[in-house]
DNA sequence: GTGCAGACTTGCACGCCGTCCAAGTTCCCA
DNA sequence: TGGGAACTTGGACGGCGTGCAAGTCTGCAC
């Protein structure tokens, strides 16, 4: 690993905790991008040059979990059923991210305080779009043919039940009672791939 | 209906259309809400007097129209099974605004080409988050006890399942064949609420 | 080592969004 | 007819995200 690659790194983790510690401090929207970058020793531009913008930093995995979860996800067997396959995917993936799933929370719980809005608009998942995107070619990679809708009905599916689950998390309850929830959607949402359209020609 | 309720919907509309206007012939991001109160012949504060914002333009429905859309909902049997109830509504939603749907579609077609970013990112749907708030009241009030998680999960899974069909519509299909997609994707989505979950105790 | 090419950082300026507020105008109603 | 409520307006503000040109640092080849 090259001087310049262990130097990007050490960046994109300063600047992500330091915007975390800041956001756990003061909350997501009392804190300026200005504030993280100051907080990380950068510039303002560099940390658009890390990350795509606020909410990022709070999505956004690690570049090496990432690599780890892109293996993960390759190292499922290719005649898996893809709803099987994305179940386990995303309960490994929230047993093993605990942490940040928590954090996630505190940050949420605490934001509507400060400014109902701009947070719940954007729907607060947990995945963020780089992780679904990362889903999304593991699937595309792997489907057969042109059942392109099939597969992203799967993905969403998992994904809503994802949200879902962590949506109606009370405050009260443990993150273990959180995974049980998780189970619970992740296993009602199962599509009903195989059976025919009840007449479909009506209406 | 008193003078100053017609000129309100006057305006309201006034500014939406203006909108829908600039939006086609320039692209959603070309256009500033600016422009669009001037157009409008508004100022731009009375934009966010009718708006959350400039994405709310293109998604919130006409006031009269929302309140038939809401006599629609609170019609339904109180003993129909949720996810008809769903199904029933979307089909009939997305079959009424025909229009609108395909608007929709066109400025999803063209904004991309303008700026890939800010219209992927916030990952457009069809029906916007006031039309699933009234979603979500309405099934709360039937809604029998605690359960408000199954509740919560059926009106997310037939949201995702419209906003599967409407983004895998390719551009050469026609509207009925997006009925078709929508169709197909709500009997698939149709959450499995009986069943135990099987030895859900092994990880 | 030296020097060069490319990668990364930085400061600065810009347009725009969404919020707030204080002052003005219009409508309803008693 | 008057007063109060609802609505509009303009202006100012902070913040986000983008673009660019100039500077700095790293990898590499000689």
């Amino acid at each position: 690993m090259s001087l310049r690659e262990r130097k990007k790194l050490a960046a994109w983790r300063a600047i992500q905790s330091a915007a975390l510690r800041l956001f756990e401090e003061r909350g997501f929207e009392a804190v300026s991008v200005e504030e993280i970058a100051a907080a990380a020793d950068v510039s303002r531009s560099t940390f658009f040059n890390y990350f795509a913008g606020k909410e990022a930093v709070v999505f956004d995995q690690d570049p090496e979990e990432r690599d780890q979860w892109r293996a993960i996800m390759a190292a499922r067997p290719a005649d898996e059923p893809l709803w099987d396959a994305l179940t386990a995917i995303l309960i490994g993936f929230n047993e093993r991210l605990r942490d940040r799933t928590l954090t996630q929370r505190r940050l949420r719980a605490r934001s509507p305080a400060l400014a109902q809005s701009s947070l719940n608009q954007s729907s607060w998942a947990l995945v963020g779009e780089q992780f679904l995107a990362d889903l999304r070619a593991w699937a595309a990679s792997r489907t057969p043919e042109g059942d392109a809708m099939a597969t992203a009905l799967q993905i969403n599916l998992a994904d809503t039940a994802q949200n879902t689950a962590y949506q109606t998390w009370p405050a009260d309850e443990s993150f273990d009672d959180y995974l049980q929830r998780l189970k619970t959607c992740l296993h009602q949402a199962r599509p009903d791939i195989a059976s025919p359209p009840t007449s479909a020609t009506d209406s």
